[in-house]
DNA sequence: AAAAAAGACAACCGCCAATAT
DNA sequence: AATATTGGCGGTTGTCTTTTT
């Protein structure tokens, strides 16, 4: 016999989530950390799958993410990675810090694909329409994920190409994959990510060299509070997203109102690269979420009930968690 | 002003590799 | 070793908002 299953569906929501469930989920995933996900809906309160409740949570309420348009920069990135990688959303994200693959996936649908036809280029192929159609004819079956035509190169950052990994080679490569060993096919994905990567450097280099891959999830022993009350003017720079998003449902305006942090902040000096999650959760982030968790239900447990300078560092059971629970 | 169409994006569905039993 | 579930992924759909007619 195998595991038990993820949920039974029966009985279970579906559709938005409402701003109580963003709570239930939120005051759980904070007390707890990401763990085992088809406990989560049992034992946070929720009548929805434990799929369901880890898309909410890394699409929409990880703490880590960037809200809002992406950026010029962005685009660009998403529209050279895309070049190189095809539809490999999460591989694109993954060099996109605070970005999830859902995001860029819809922003590609939604903006960038419009842009690029506007442009005169074909977004599956990455060249211009005139030569597509004229390749189309010819050869039909080659027209994905050419390499970029050199009226878009001229546009986008200087990414240099290996033949390995132009994205028509996806397909051979994905077979060679599959008749390798894991071993094999594991070193593979490292080296397609330093190839990658190294084009990217310079760009990434101007994010901080910050992945989204690199994120680490977020255990109860790794949510560290700062001890004093930030001074960097995040009070400040918690509202692009807010903006971006503040009339669509009910969790949109839910959410606003916790102040989730502008990760923009990622390029200061002052951060600590080995501690990221330190800075992931200012005192805004942290004032309203205690306020949101705890503003309507007196008896529900005060995750973060004392002043914030109370908490130097807020270090949670993991043991508690991983074994208490279960 | 109302209805229809288009746009935007969150959420769902189904597939698959990895993994637990 | 076989089998069933999990978690992750990409494609698609559903729902709400905005724009156009």
């Amino acid at each position: 016999m195998g595991r038990q299953p993820c949920c039974d569906k029966v009985g279970l929501k579906k559709g938005p989530w409402t701003a109580e469930e963003d709570k239930k989920l939120i005051n759980f995933i904070l007390t707890n950390g990401q763990c085992c996900w088809r406990a989560v809906p049992k034992l946070a309160g929720l009548l929805r799958c434990g799929k369901s409740c880890r898309l909410r949570w890394t699409n929409y309420l990880r703490p880590d993410l960037k809200r809002g348009l992406l950026s010029e920069y962005e685009e660009k990135m998403v529209i050279d990675l895309h070049a190189q990688l095809g539809n490999r959303w999460s591989k694109i994200a993954s060099h996109l810090p605070g970005r999830t693959d859902n995001e860029i996936k819809n922003h590609w649908n939604t903006h960038i694909k419009k842009k690029l036809k506007k442009m005169g280029i074909d977004p599956v192929t990455h060249k211009s329409l005139s030569n597509t159609t004229e390749q189309t004819q010819g050869q039909p079956d080659q027209q994905h994920h050419q390499p970029l035509q050199k009226q878009h190169q001229q546009q986008s950052f200087p990414v240099e190409k290996d033949p390995k990994f132009e994205p028509q080679n996806y397909q051979n490569k994905e077979q060679e994959k599959s008749q390798t060993s894991i071993k094999s096919s594991s070193i593979t994905d490292a080296m397609e990510e330093e190839l990658i990567m190294t084009p990217l450097f310079d760009s990434m280099e101007l994010m901080n060299e910050f992945c989204t891959d690199e994120v680490p999830i977020i255990e109860p022993n790794e949510i560290l509070v700062p001890s004093a009350p930030s001074t960097s003017p995040t009070t400040t720079t918690t509202t692009s997203s807010s903006t971006s998003s503040s009339s669509y449902s009910n969790s949109y305006n839910h959410f606003d109102d916790l102040l989730l942090p502008d990760f923009d902040h990622f390029n200061d000096d002052n951060i600590d690269n080995n501690n990221r999650s330190m800075t992931l959760w200012d005192d805004d982030f942290m004032r309203s979420l205690n306020l949101l968790i705890n503003d309507d239900d007196g008896d529900r447990k005060q995750v973060f009930d004392a002043p914030l300078n109370q908490y130097p560092k807020v270090i949670m059971d993991t043991e508690s968690w991983a074994f208490g629970l279960f």
